[in-house]
DNA sequence: TACTACATGATAGTATTACTATTATATTTG
DNA sequence: CAAATATAATAGTAATACTATCATGTAGTA
């Protein structure tokens, strides 16, 4: 990625906050410390006041920029999101061949994030780590079918249907290529948290990476000649 | 089902209750009626003054049988994986052919609860639905390494393991059984509420089941040809 | 019948959370 | 420099997640 993304700023629903958060210095502090804290202490226990102490900000100003906790989850797991749709389009744009494409997809979309470079004030590393163990709270709620029809979850959405039609230019007569894909991006967030807190329920580890178990997966299933 | 449970008990881990629910009267209210009221408003809103309320019994009493909702919810969800267990087993059992076992094992562990009969106080319907929208939340947590430690996953563990051994004697070449059989387990639930909240996210509808797909994935990637 | 054990209920109290509202003080901009 | 705006400080509220204590009811025993 290195200096390509200057410039490149990832849009996030506008509903999601009170205050653009990249329209100021305390707005950046919030979403540099959030991401640290909610990394540290877990979202449960996170809160605008310590997240204020931290930052040495009151929590009263925070909630000039976020309406609460949960819309900050949305705000930085969208973020997140945007970023893999980013990497995803930049990598496979000019890809011909559709198996070396999806390939390169399922790789970008389920491998650990290790560098921590382009948006200063994000901490890619952290966020990765966030998603994995928060992100399904951000939707196992009773508002999901509210917030989704907001356009809370587009961008999530949007990721989705990419990678179900690289499936299908893979193999068009799969019948499952949304299901597949869907289980491509939760299962790949799932295996890495089996992976780091049940290594038991998993094959993989250092060596052998959600990435590979993925790659097996989707690509034994499509253009397979079982039927059963 | 039917009559052929009468007798059995699950049996759940004792560091998750300070009292036997089974071993009372309120004690089983308790169940019946958190399970309901979970399901109603969702983890995050219930509390046990709300479920005091709903059976006319008090906050402190609930408390002398579960120390709070969190282990509640451990308690249930155990209950219900427990049940899954059971019913794995005894429908498994006398299969030889070990195709034909895997294909009703992923049958059993992945449909949708349609009956409520067994246990008069547990409505498997609604916990079914507690499991789908709620299970994460019990291990996504920062509490998980210690909880794991104290037997909490025990059941659920058991049971991703049983289904490995199935996949296995399917396919003793296949390198990710473990990691496979813990996808069926979490997509399963995953493409059930998906079907429910984000229809564009999967290709499960009422008449495509989870099951389906996931029967599809599972004996595709088996003994397949390809090598990618 | 009376005694005791134990289960449950009622009440009170605490620290924290998740806010809202108001007012004061900086800082930026025209 | 004044006005507008952003941030900070303070206070307050209802709800949550408990803990502790004491009262009451009930079931079994002597």
């Amino acid at each position: 990625m290195d200096r390509l993304l200057q410039g490149v700023q990832i849009r996030i629903n506008e509903k999601l906050y009170v205050k653009d958060p990249e329209s100021s210095g305390l707005g950046k502090k919030i979403i540099e410390f959030s991401i640290q804290l909610i990394n540290d202490i877990g979202f449960e226990s996170f809160t605008f006041k310590k997240l204020g102490v931290q930052i040495g900000s009151n929590e009263s100003s925070i909630y000039r920029y976020f309406e609460n906790k949960h819309k900050l989850l949305l705000y930085l797991t969208s973020w997140y999101w945007g970023w893999m749709e980013y990497q995803l389009v930049f990598a496979t744009n000019s890809i011909k061949n559709p198996k070396e494409k999806l390939l390169k997809a399922i790789f970008i979309m389920t491998k650990t994030t290790k560098e921590d470079s382009d948006f200063s004030h994000i901490n890619e590393i952290l966020l990765n780590n966030i998603v994995i163990n928060e992100y399904s709270k951000s939707y196992l709620t009773k508002e999901v079918d509210a917030e989704n029809k907001e356009g809370f979850y587009a961008i999530y959405k949007r990721l989705v249907s990419r990678l179900a039609e690289m499936i299908i230019e893979v193999d068009a007569s799969y019948e499952y290529p949304t299901s597949l894909a869907s289980t491509i991006l939760e299962n790949g967030l799932h295996q890495h948290f089996l992976k780091e807190h049940f290594p038991s329920l998993t094959d993989c580890t250092n060596k052998i990476t959600p990435t590979q178990y993925l790659t097996h997966l989707v690509f034994n299933t499509l253009n397979s000649t079982t039927d059963e």
